[in-house]
RNA sequence: GGCUCUAUCGUCUAAUGGUUAGGACACGGCCUUUUCAAGGCUGUAAUCGGGGUUCAACUCCCCGUAGAGUCACCA
């Protein structure tokens, strides 16, 4: 390790290609080759090029889709790029089969990749590989270049080394990891490490910091501003005894070679930040700006923690779709999380499409690790399904029933016009239709009492749905309603006919006259209502009776009224 | 535990040293009304605590407290 002495240098330099020959015998790229296949990208001044980069370890979750959103605006918000890369370099947590989920998850909620391997399977862009199994030429030649220089080395500990390494430390009281004197093979003559390699151990690669923890540097992240890190003076591992890269270094490589501008990430990588900033300028490339956001958390008893993938369900991003939310509800919802001016600007522009709204990176600064609010989320969506015409809820929730409720799939799919009808009553494009539905699978409680099929009403029941009412008057109601009644009433002539009817019956004809003076009465016309709706629908509380019973048709209805 | 980040109504947040601290959701009341919704009007509700700096602090600084993140051959 002598710096002093020339030849020594040339000397060290001959062993380090020596050892960086004997490390990767396979490896003749050169980092230079390399960088020619990986032009910079052509686009317009300010254009960003983002990109998620989850690992394939089971379900999507809800904070991968969050930053992927809003990746994507901000890609082509700015016409830029926005691309897939999957992160599959731990062999041990994969889970098989998922890393399919991802492009299906986005493509589900019309978040667009321009680059990357889509659900079918087909890679597009010029920027790849995009998965980084196939890459591991790539890491590997620049790990090698790496050993070269004189900025990583092999290490030859075996786990059981470490471990014990780590005991000690942690018995020292001082900070664990592999750095300053406790980075044993960082010490270690070439002809040390030479010997190792003859012997055949098995090795790993650590990066040589040259950081000092005792200095603090200046970090710029777009999202939480300007912080004080303490710089990086671990020797981390960048390439593992399997041949695979760590994050680390393998989001270096890729987001360099694919010309990442920006890197949106969750913030539990914001403590590697010294690291990664590092390791940049030791490969001497200008690194991506970096943004951290907060995850997404939850309440449990009175704190708050992240969403968990083993136990939360809405964690996953299947749950919504299962559940039977819109997309457009979860996205605008998670937009309004990512800048709350959303909903003032959904309010002005009521028609626009959400991909409109200006995303920006300064309203995003001021998340700081949202509860996720399932009251909020239903706001949203029944806001969104109250846009809907009948045409499409149905289209969309025969869609989903097909999917979770296949008998319910059937009920409406044998009844596409019937259903329809039910689907828009009290629906309308005056901004005061119902809102009542905040995702699909609240759809058949709502109009199941519609179907003959499931609904069975004994006598019985209706008399225990309305108490103290004389079963004589409900026929006699029931009769001067028949007797009256006709198909082309309009709402108003037809409301009329009722309080004909609760005048002739004995009761108020509206409220007011009925609260003057309840002992004149057997009751108000409420009442009255209340004996149909209960017959008609088996319940107390529904929309519109008069809508109701124009959906239903006479025969149903009339079916119905004769079960007294 | 070390290091780091964060802190405004119950929740999501607005207010880049000067506002009666604003909005949305939720909750309550009233109006409308054949029930329930929807709609209109309206109300309750917050700057974590303590010190500074300043004529003036939600805003800047320090110390607490609380929450979160991180300390792997995981990402």
């Amino acid at each position: 390790m002598s710096h002093e002495n020339p030849n020594n240098n040339m000397e060290n330099m001959e062993n380090r290609k020596n050892i960086a020959e004997k490390l990767f015998p396979n490896v003749t790229l050169t980092p230079e080759e390399i960088e020619k296949k990986y032009p910079p990208r052509e686009l317009p001044e300010g254009a960003m090029v983002t990109r998620i980069a989850p690992s394939p370890t089971g379900f999507m979750h809800i904070g991968g889709l969050y930053a992927a959103l809003i990746s994507e605006r901000l890609a082509h918000q700015s016409k830029g790029v926005f691309y897939l890369r999957i992160e599959d370099t731990d062999k041990k947590r994969e889970v098989e089969g998922s890393s399919v989920l991802i492009p299906k998850s986005l493509e589900h909620y019309d978040i667009k990749i321009d680059e990357g391997e889509n659900s079918a399977g087909v890679e597009s862009g010029q920027y790849g590989p995009y998965k980084q199994s196939d890459r591991v030429e790539i890491y590997k030649t620049y790990v090698k270049s790496l050993v070269e220089k004189g900025l990583a080395y092999p290490c030859f500990d075996t786990p059981e080394e470490l471990e014990e390494m780590r005991k000690i430390q942690e018995e020292q009281g001082v900070r664990t990891g592999y750095y300053k004197h406790w980075a044993k093979w960082r010490g270690k003559t070439d002809q040390e490490v030479l010997q190792a390699l003859e012997e055949g151990k098995p090795f790993i690669v650590r990066f040589k910091s040259e950081g000092d923890f005792e200095n603090k540097i200046k970090i710029e992240d777009v999202l939480i501003g300007e912080k004080e890190l303490s710089e990086n003076d671990q020797d981390i591992v960048i390439l593992k005894s399997d041949d695979l890269p760590t994050y680390h270094m393998a989001h270096i490589i890729d987001d360099h070679l694919m010309g990442t501008t920006h890197v949106i990430r969750g913030n539990e990588w914001l403590s590697s930040l010294p690291l990664h900033l590092q390791l940049f300028e030791k490969m001497g490339w200008i690194p991506p700006k970096y943004g951290h956001i907060f995850p997404i958390q939850k309440m449990e008893g009175s704190s708050k923690r992240k969403l968990s993938k083993r136990k939360d369900p809405e964690a996953n991003v299947a749950f919504y779709d299962e559940q039977g939310y819109p997309e457009d509800a979860v996205v605008e919802y998670m937009l309004n999380l990512a800048n709350s001016n959303f909903e003032d600007w959904r309010k002005t522009n009521p028609d626009k499409d959400n991909n409109e709204f200006p995303l920006t990176l300064e309203k995003l600064a001021s998340s700081n690790g949202p509860l996720f609010d399932f009251v909020k989320l239903n706001d949203v969506s029944k806001e969104i399904i109250a846009r809907y015409s009948a045409s499409e809820v149905y289209k969309r929730v025969l869609d989903w029933a097909k999917k979770y409720d296949q008998g319910f799939a059937n009920l409406i799919e044998d009844n596409p016009e019937y259903t329809e009808r039910i689907l828009n009553i009290e629906r309308g494009n005056d901004g005061k239709a119902r809102k009542d539905i905040a995702k699909w699978s609240d759809v058949k409680k709502e109009i199941e009492f519609f179907f003959d099929q499931s609904f069975l009403l004994t006598r019985d029941e209706v008399l225990t749905l309305l108490p103290g009412t004389n079963v004589d008057d409900i026929k006699s109601i029931i009769d001067s309603y028949t007797k009256t009644y006709n198909e082309g009433d309009t709402k108003e002539e037809w409301f009329a006919k009722i309080k004909e009817i609760a005048k002739t019956n004995g009761y108020a004809e509206n409220t007011k006259d009925y609260k003057k003076n309840p002992e004149k009465f057997k009751g108000n016309v409420a009442d009255i209502a209340k004996i149909f709706r209960v017959l008609l629908t088996g319940r107390v509380q529904t929309p519109d009776l008069y809508s109701i019973v124009h959906a239903m048709g006479i025969e149903r209805v009339s079916k119905r009224l004769s079960v007294i």
